[in-house]
DNA sequence: GGAAAACATGTAATTAATTACATGTTTTTA
DNA sequence: TAAAAACATGTAATTAATTACATGTTTTCC
């Protein structure tokens, strides 16, 4: 089983199973929040990603189940898996983040500052992100309520912090150009 | 020929012709510049869309020829093009913009603020941002020498200069945990 | 106790996107 | 004037990603 290198989804889920093995399920919830504002997938996208990183042998399974029959599946590493971990992690990063933004393509078709859509589009947009950066900040009081908590999962932590960053300065932009 | 609600490509190629007639490789290049910070799409994706765009009504193409005989294709909005790219401005978009960025999601897998791979990390960022910060605020100097000329592409100057403040953040932030 | 939400795992079909293949012309620059 | 870079257009093959299909269990809440 081959899996090609630039694959990138493998790495970060190798990276998720190393902090505790998880199921796909687990990772799924993962990608919806801690990391889904840098990385996005799908269920349907990850189960079959574990079985080939199975099969190349970087991650194993356990079978358990939850009370009567529920089946669930511990995804753990190997240390196949880890030494791929330690060397993705190790390697440059020379690629720029990629940012899809429906919306500021959007703006990007306005011609004039008086066009009479450009105001009610910034309107809905601080609205949308207010609430997303309200979101962050609840979550970071959640996870990190002291100093140990941030000791623990610095990682976690910087991008949670990023992310926030990230999106009160999109807060503040589009209410630079509302009036 | 049936082309989906979601494809957002198309509208984001009607918005660029709707600017002005281009070729194939003309609306590459956009992708590449002015709004490649906000959506990318290779020539060759680009392409087969024009044709599908075309067959479906949106846009025509006229021959012209540069030189001796080197064909090109400009293509233009027709009006059912047109009608399209308004209505899709004018819609709302709910969904908040997606990043991925192997990076940030590295940071996530550093347990402790005294690993030492993590310093060296962020240097190694900071000049890929920097740099980049430093491109983009070229480009607003030339494309944008003055007020007439933010005028005239209102929402090309919103998103650069959205891009700048971005970009800006992000070295901002590097450096805050930089020592 | 019943309904709804959350947990849990998969596959199938389709669409989106990248990388590689393929070819030729025109302009710029050394 | 030769080479390199930029202009110009496509297709093929592969990979990535989304949406839809499909099923069943456990927990929570009313």
């Amino acid at each position: 089983m081959i899996i090609g290198q630039r694959n990138r989804l493998q790495y970060i889920i190798l990276g998720l199973l190393n902090q505790r093995p998880q199921t796909g399920y687990d990772l799924a919830k993962a990608f919806e929040n801690e990391i889904g504002e840098f990385w996005q997938a799908q269920h349907s996208q990850i189960y079959p990603m574990l079985k080939r990183m199975e099969t190349s042998g970087d991650i194993t399974h356990e079978d358990t189940v939850t009370g009567e029959k529920l089946a669930k599946k511990q995804y753990s590493l190997t240390p196949a898996g880890h030494a791929k971990l330690v060397a993705w992690v190790s390697e440059p990063s020379p690629e720029l983040s990629a940012t899809k933004d429906e919306f500021i393509l959007k703006l990007y078709f306005i011609k004039t500052a008086a066009d009479p859509r450009l105001q009610p589009m910034l309107q809905e947009q601080a609205v949308l992100h207010r609430a997303q950066l309200a979101h962050l900040k609840q979550r970071r009081e959640t996870v990190f309520p002291d100093q140990a908590a941030i000791d623990q999962a610095y990682g976690h932590y910087l991008i949670l912090d990023h992310a926030i960053g990230r999106e009160q300065y999109y807060v503040d932009w589009l209410e630079k150009f509302l009036r």
